[in-house]
DNA sequence: TGTTAGCACTGTCTCATGGAGAGTGCCAAG
DNA sequence: CTTGGCACTCTCCATGAGACAGTGCTAACA
């Protein structure tokens, strides 16, 4: 709707468009309210100060910008932002310097998915400067890959289920008394033979039928298979990684402690962004939610530069970052955008034709 | 030193240790600086309050408490918290019915490390209210248990070690072009024979001698494995995991927002609490740090109460809390101890007479 | 010798006050 | 449509006075 009412009535003049543009930048980088001269010395527009001052009051009707008060500057609305991010901020590419640096981190590290993530966690967030956030990659839906059982104990031993998208999961469970390695490891071939390749469906159909002949601890370890197997079928994105609160701090907005507060709990409590990230999951490219616009009012004052990464449709998690309303986000969809093809493409190469 | 000096020259009368007890319980309930009248009104002493004054001079001139300004109430000292931890602080048990809603929360949930040190850092942060930090459980030596390969692609595998102290690690190796399943079974049993049981230093002998005959992949799958394992026995506590975050901004101490950037700092970069936890592996019951005394002058303003957990010279952990100095002790205390001495005795159920 | 009442003193905190300053909206002229 | 001019409005900051809390000291008392 919004954008239907900013193409129907409200086209802006050039002049309107760049004055619009030169205030949220100047807004963006000095965190106070901008006023008519400033523009008119900053924005070599040729006009004077009372001239701007009755654009301003145009846009500032159309709802563009507001006043924090009757006689300061202007600062943007959600609107303002939003139209700034669509119509005014050109896509640039982040400079070559940085791009080299970046990649040259992650050539370093080992392949692992867990470092990949830590590592994308910490360029976005020393890139950007504000918080990161990184979610595992996960297959829309799961396969049973893997199952392997080592004994550590009389009674106990470490369960590694790995499934199709990669990523293993670990776990303690307890056995028969006195199973040996040998023992575990018949269980394992065996269900290793019936349940290669299949899908959470399949498993549970093969595990009813062939649990009649297995042993107690079995059958807990096959319920526990698809129980696992569930919970990553669920509409879930994990746990979410991430890097660089501290940053949050830097920016005035964040003083007030109750606004930081809903960060952080936002951050440990994925709950809360689950319903975003999982959004994100069917998209392509940067996408940008500001400041808890339409259905997320529960992140109100805060901006997210989110992008899916990965293979699609096989293992695909979101990257991305939150900071302010009033964030530079030229700079953030670059960054954002340069991680996430770098991630995947590093991902693909490795996983290569792998269902 | 301190102790020493406490014993020494400045017993301290009944009636002060009473002043000051009150005065530090009054102080850490109420945040605000405590005058003699309060003393007066809360401490059933019969002096007046000039008494109190008269002794609260003494308590100042031996360094137990200060005053922020001229005329303010009493504020403790660190030297004041330490005395009243070690000397006035009676050792109390966590109230029953926590310890029943505690152990409950334990016992719903699956047998797997990581959920425990998950659980123990939420609960130690909900019971305590402040932020909750946990490493995971460490063998001081590492032994080779058991290698696992897993094909994901022509060229990659999910390599899986699991280490004595029943740790799986788990990352992404590539493999020679075209191996599939039976080859990199036939890698892993042979490694897993030569190497089952073995340290680092035996490990390390065996690739040497063995590598001769590998191909190229398998030598950097060996090189990977001792990698890791010096890793493991490197001096280091992991990752540390940590909940609560937000409950410290509760405290009116973290209002100045660059103590509390300090605090977010020292979770995230495990390095400056690591010299610390370190330490604690070797100690037994539960320590207390105030506001960085002695060698610990990094974690200003800041109080520690910590406690090794686990099975000793097996597995053992460190878990605890971080809080602001002025820290109701007695709870936090009695809150590490029992969540401490739980996991542990999980943990010994589970892995039994494990080696 | 230890305790107490009384009192002057010292610092913080809060609130009101009054410019200074920034930026606006509007008007009338170009 | 643009511009200079100007009255107006609101915040911000420094200042100062008064309330308040709690002290240290002194002198009297048991």
């Amino acid at each position: 709707m919004a954008e239907e009412a900013i193409a129907a009535e409200e086209r802006l003049t050039p002049r309107q468009r760049e004055i619009l543009k030169i205030l949220i930048q100047a807004y963006i980088s000095s965190a106070e309210p901008v006023g008519s001269s400033t523009i008119q010395r900053i924005g070599q527009l040729g006009v004077s100060s009372a001239t701007i001052r009755n654009e301003l009051c145009i846009l500032e009707e159309l709802g563009y910008l507001t006043q924090p008060y009757t006689s300061a500057g202007r600062v943007p609305t959600i609107k303002g932002y939003r139209y700034f991010v669509e119509q005014l901020v050109g896509r640039v590419e982040l400079p070559a310097s940085e791009q080299r640096t970046i990649r040259h981190q992650f050539h370093q590290i080992r392949l692992h998915l867990d470092q990949w993530m830590r590592l994308s966690a910490a360029v976005l967030a020393q890139t950007s400067r504000s918080v990161s956030l990184v979610t595992p990659p996960r297959a829309a839906r799961s396969r049973f890959r893997h199952l392997h059982l080592v004994s550590i104990s009389q009674r106990a031993a470490v369960m590694i289920l790995v499934l199709g998208d990669g990523r293993a999961h670990e776990e303690v469970i307890l056995t028969a008394d006195y199973t040996d390695q040998d023992g575990l490891n018949q269980v394992s071939n065996r269900w290793n033979h019936t349940l290669r390749g299949r899908s959470l469906r399949e498993v549970r159909a093969s595990a009813e039928t062939g649990l009649a002949s297995a042993e107690g601890w079995e059958g807990e370890l096959l319920a526990r298979i698809t129980q696992l197997m569930e919970e990553s079928d669920r509409a879930s994105v994990g746990e979410i990684y991430s890097d660089g609160l501290a940053n949050v701090l830097r920016h005035p907005e964040f003083l007030e402690i109750e606004r930081f507060r809903r960060v952080v709990n936002m951050l440990q409590h994925a709950s809360l962004l689950e319903p975003i990230l999982l959004r994100m999951l069917n998209t392509n490219g940067v996408q940008i939610i500001i400041g808890g616009e339409g259905p997320y009012e529960a992140i109100e004052h805060v901006s997210l530069v989110l992008s899916r990464y990965g293979i699609k449709h096989t293992a695909s998690g979101v990257l991305g970052i939150m900071g302010p309303v009033r964030m530079p986000y030229a700079r953030a969809i670059s960054t954002v955008g340069y991680v996430a093809q770098l991630v995947g493409s590093l991902m693909a190469d490795v996983y290569g034709a792998y269902a």
